[in-house]
DNA sequence: TTTAGCACTCTTTTTCCCGGAGTGCTAAGC
DNA sequence: GCTTAGCACTCCGGGAAAAAGAGTGCTAAA
């Protein structure tokens, strides 16, 4: 069933006002939004009708009305307005995207930040792969007899480096080798086959050197293993407790240990929508059925890609929230667009 | 003036109290601690000179007593036990610190938020380099003719690396002899001294060359400057809600932003104290001076400490905070002394 | 279909009162 | 002189009752 032009009106009134001001909204005061085109008593028909359809709920009998999740959905879907960033507020993003650019995992987490100071709401992100990553090239670099750095790209263009010390001692001279065998038997492939390769080296190379492969193969894993994890950070989840709905401590407190001790299970989007909102009991965890999630994803280099998802109250400022974080996304996109355009490429499989 | 023995076995008993339950204390109450040696009156008078004295409050006049900050301080100084893990605790200590070890920067801020949730309360961390870092070695490796591998081995044995690319190609071949010159040019020296060097090389190598050059070194300072700027990292803030006196989610608010935003006004021990005890109105930092804080510092390699504080109520359960923080710190700078003495051995067990 | 009017419901705020907890003081006891 | 029993007093916290508001739903008329 189509609502009429004016519940729509009636509805969206009834959302801003409350997203606004946590208030329940009275026929009077929707009255007064639409400057008295129309009596109270009209308003309370249409309300009732609009309550009835489950778009409107009542806290209680002599209360206003409050947006019920589908009044909430039915508000994105078709009523809010795609707001215009202002030319200060697009000013201030990009300053403050303008700052030395450092590893990749750094700027995913630094732009977590940033969106969450900058929407006011608390941030989660996450780099996601849209396949496994292998390792692209291998070095080997000796400090002394005892300990060496081993460097390690993998094929999303990451390098990773830690120093590492050796039991038995190796010959400098040595290394070149070993990074040699390394690269031609052990680039683009996943951990499993690694640690089959490893095994198979056990007797051709002696013992001192087979440990260093070992550590260094290790580490590989560990690195690749990490780029699977997809690690999630949070940011300024204190931002919750401005709002009245968590003023309960309990709640603000079960929201907030989720979101630092349960990352993991924090809404990702399927498919490749540039822009997910998820409105309270859509949310399939528990913990988040009364709060909201917006979920932009943005690019990152080959195949990956970047999320920052925005955490708040079912009444969060959808509109506002929308416009700010898609134009954040756009603008990490072209931003990690320009520094990723290296030339990537050798051997593929 | 000395306090009587007696005095100080009150004032013991009333902020171990007040610390287990957040209630004020009554002579009534602490009568039953003491086993009845004494009439509740006498425990009145006591309480009457405690307070007089300042070691003791009133909430208002017909509530029990609560320690005053000069209580707690007075506690901490001279009345509470050393408390002594039990086995099961340091088990679970040694379990949580004998995960695989990572990169220097990430196990700091892991041994934070292992101290976190073990103490129960939130904690923040900070990496102390007793004087500035330098670069010990630059290592360039070849890509392809436009893109690199910079690899930075810092002075206190961390090693860091980053892919670049190039505005205009460089012939793999030439990596070498600008890994050398690097070497022998910028090693040891500070950021300012670079750049002098670098000036001075601009006409005698050629522009290619020279803005590769200008790039390592630019991602060196930026390595450096990292190193002097002490990152500070917050976990576990939200325990802080676990707490009466955070209950009102205003307090919380402003602790918990404090903790995030403005993580580097956080309190660091001068001196090499191995552990310091603030409490209450002795921080300077208006944000908390309802909180107390206790700090450890723990060895990490030549030249660097690390340090890990701990942030609660006044009425934090300092013995056992102290207790297990210690302990902590303990371990930590074993295993940093373990992983950071190049050539390791294993034995006992 | 819209509107004015009104009784009704439910929440919130205020007021008031009472019981409990704990104190400080006084005067007597050791 | 220290300790203790006794007691009046203060203050907080909780609960009941009352008052104030806010907003509704319904009816009947325009």
């Amino acid at each position: 069933m189509e609502l009429t032009r004016r519940k729509k009106e009636i509805l969206k009134i009834v959302v801003e006002g409350y997203i606004a001001t946590a208030e329940p909204m009275g026929s009077k005061a929707i009255v007064e939004k639409m400057s008295g085109k129309i009596s109270s008593a009209t308003v309370r028909n249409e309300l009732a009708d609009l309550t009835e359809l489950g778009y409107l709920e009542q806290p209680h009998t002599s209360a206003g009305r409050i947006p019920s999740p589908a009044g909430y959905r039915l508000y994105v879907n078709e009523l809010m307005e795609k707001k215009a960033l202002s030319p200060e507020e697009t000013e201030e993003i990009n300053r403050s995207l303008s700052g030395k650019m450092a590893g990749t995992d750094e700027m995913i987490s630094r732009a977590g930040q940033m969106v969450s100071s900058f929407v006011g709401y608390p941030t989660y992100t996450v780099a996601d792969h849209k396949s496994a990553a292998t390792v692209r090239r291998f070095e080997l670099i000796g400090v002394d007899e005892r300990s060496f750095i081993a460097v390690v790209m993998l094929s999303d263009s990451q390098v990773k480096s830690q120093l590492m010390a050796l039991e038995l001692p190796v010959a400098p001279e040595q290394l070149p080798r070993l990074s040699h065998l390394l690269n031609t038997h052990f680039t683009g492939i996943g951990t499993a086959e690694m640690n089959t390769h490893l095994m198979s080296l056990s007797d051709q190379v002696d013992g001192s050197r087979f440990l260093l492969l070992n550590r260094v193969v290790e580490y590989a894993g560990e690195l690749l293993a990490k780029t699977e994890r997809q690690e999630v950070f949070t940011n300024g989840a204190s931002q919750i407790l401005k709002f009245p709905e968590y003023r309960d401590v309990d709640k603000a407190h079960d929201l907030m240990s989720f979101m630092v001790d349960n990352k993991e299970n924090l809404p990702v989007p399927m498919g490749d929508t540039p822009m997910q909102i998820l409105i309270g009991p859509e949310n399939v965890n528990d913990a988040l059925k009364e709060s909201s999630v917006v979920i932009a994803s943005y690019d990152i280099g080959d195949n990956m890609r970047g999320l920052v998802g925005v955490v708040g109250p079912t009444r969060m400022d959808y509109a506002t929230v929308a416009a700010r974080l898609s134009y954040f996304a756009e603008s990490l996109s072209a931003m990690f667009g320009k520094k990723n355009q290296l030339p990537p490429k050798e051997e593929e499989e």
